[in-house]
DNA sequence: GACATGACCGCAC
DNA sequence: AGTGCGGCCATGT
């Protein structure tokens, strides 16, 4: 998680796969719940399937979560945001 | 061991 | 486009 690229985004079931936990995407939702409210890493970036903020809109971590995409160059529209174009994947990484 | 829950995913209707 | 259902992995009671 901590080497998704800024302005990127990526769905909890990618990163439990890329991470190597196989289908555990419930998995990483509570293990991101769990995170500790100073942590510096990029836990905004994370989404459900498709783009979708799965932080409703209204709440702390919500609102957090909005500001910080926005933050980043990234347009949301109706609680989602386009993974076409800001979806991230590791071979990317390597250019 | 059984049952319920979670910042989920995919498919079918 | 919205809803329902089963599957997934781990944790807590």
């Amino acid at each position: 998680m901590a080497q998704i690229p800024e302005g990127k985004v990526i769905s909890y079931g990618e990163l439990a796969a890329l991470s190597g936990l196989g289908r555990a995407a419930r998995w990483v939702g509570r293990t991101l719940s769990q995170l500790p409210q100073d942590t510096r890493l990029p836990w905004h970036r994370v989404l459900a399937a498709g783009g979708r903020l799965s932080l409703a809109a209204g709440t702390p971590s919500g609102e957090e979560q909005r500001a910080r995409l926005r933050a980043e160059g990234l347009t949301i529209r109706n609680d989602r945001v386009d993974m076409r174009r800001h979806g991230w994947r590791p071979m990317e990484a390597n250019g």
